[in-house]
DNA sequence: GGTGAATTTGGCCATGTGTCCAGAATCTTC
DNA sequence: GAAGATTCTGGACACATGGCCAAATTCACC
């Protein structure tokens, strides 16, 4: 049972975690743009048109703030292949709508990702945020395996990787086509669709 | 033809040179320890017994100081593979023998690895020794390549993937465990080592 | 509308940063 | 061993940083 103070409490606290949510994803912009090292709470205050006291008040401090605003977008980003994975009814529809999702992202979120692949780095120096990346690694790991499974099974076969194997391949392809694109390579976004198509192929 | 002072000055470059690679060298390791971003040229003064001044004689700046210590390390680094592509007399000893390889590099030079990962990442935010990074990338695509193809060679056939999905593939591979392998996993040994053998083998 | 709590502000602090340089120390050359 | 070039020192400089807080503002509720 629920008192009424208990659902106050309640509603104060999904207001303040409301809060956090909306200055996060706020903030998740300007850290992009130059990356975690580069960005001070006042470059991020700057952007956004908030003080730098505000952000110490919903957060206990930057590394806070930089792991609920990578969560964010990234646990989002993650469960986007769900519908994919879900509703795909061959292994060959299943490859080419994964290889223009992942080609869209890599298009339209390059900086997104950048700060992702940045972040991540970060925590094997130091644990600030460390347990966040480990658990959006493992989210990712999971879309990959879902998608490798889902593929094998359309195929009415196994896969021929294991799950961590999958998400290192998958991995260093969107990692090695990112910084092509990132360089220039406007061919990148070809590449990351053709060659995760061929890599899912040969999991079988 | 060269005359006295040409030799004269050549001689004082080489010292200059010499002695920027003795620098960077003894730079390196302090720079590994905490990363890039919070590593400052007085964190390297104090681990080295170098003045901060001295590292300003012989370098323009924390970049070039970072650019040197980088490319040294890792363009050697790159070679080491080199005999086991040049002795190597079946498809299955390369690959034996490059996974042993690999492994113990992951083994016994996480912490270089990890800066490495950690200044390419850097050098997408900003162009200060972007250059340098491109290099070193490019000689460790070189690098994978020539295994891939020395492989295909002793088992008489064709590489069944290009270069830089080559690359991109074993690099997802290497970062994968070294993630792993920093995190306390120390499977990740033997992973690295049986993860690239497969994949070399499929690669044809 | 008044009262107390929640929210927000903008500036302060100690510390750390890359860069630079005047002068000391060392080496070279005659 | 004198003179001049090279090498090296350690501190100064201007600025950026994360954290913090007293005071101002806004809000919710009776």
């Amino acid at each position: 049972m629920t008192t009424a103070t208990e659902r106050a409490e309640r509603s104060a606290t999904d207001k303040f975690d409301a809060r956090r949510r909306e200055l996060a994803d706020s903030a998740l912009a300007a850290i992009a743009e130059h990356g975690f090292a580069r960005t001070g709470l006042r470059d991020i205050s700057a952007r956004t048109d908030l003080s730098t006291g505000i952000l110490h008040y919903y957060f206990t401090g930057k590394d806070d703030l930089i792991a609920q605003a990578i969560w964010q977008y990234k646990s989002e980003c993650a469960r986007r292949y769900d519908p994919i994975v879900a509703t795909s009814t061959s292994a060959d529809e299943l490859i080419e709508r994964f290889g223009v999702e992942i080609s869209a992202t890599l298009r339209d979120e390059s900086d997104m990702h950048r700060l992702w692949y940045d972040l991540r780095n970060q925590s094997l120096f130091e644990d600030g945020f460390r347990d966040t990346i480990i658990a959006i690694d493992e989210l990712l790991a999971d879309m990959v395996w879902a998608v490798v499974t889902k593929h094998a099974e359309l195929r009415g076969a196994s896969p021929t990787v294991d799950r961590e194997t999958a998400y290192a391949l998958v991995d260093g392809l969107f990692l090695n086509c990112l910084i092509g694109y990132l360089r220039g390579d406007l061919e990148a976004l070809d590449h990351i669709r053709k060659r995760s198509a061929a890599l899912l192929a040969a999991s079988i």
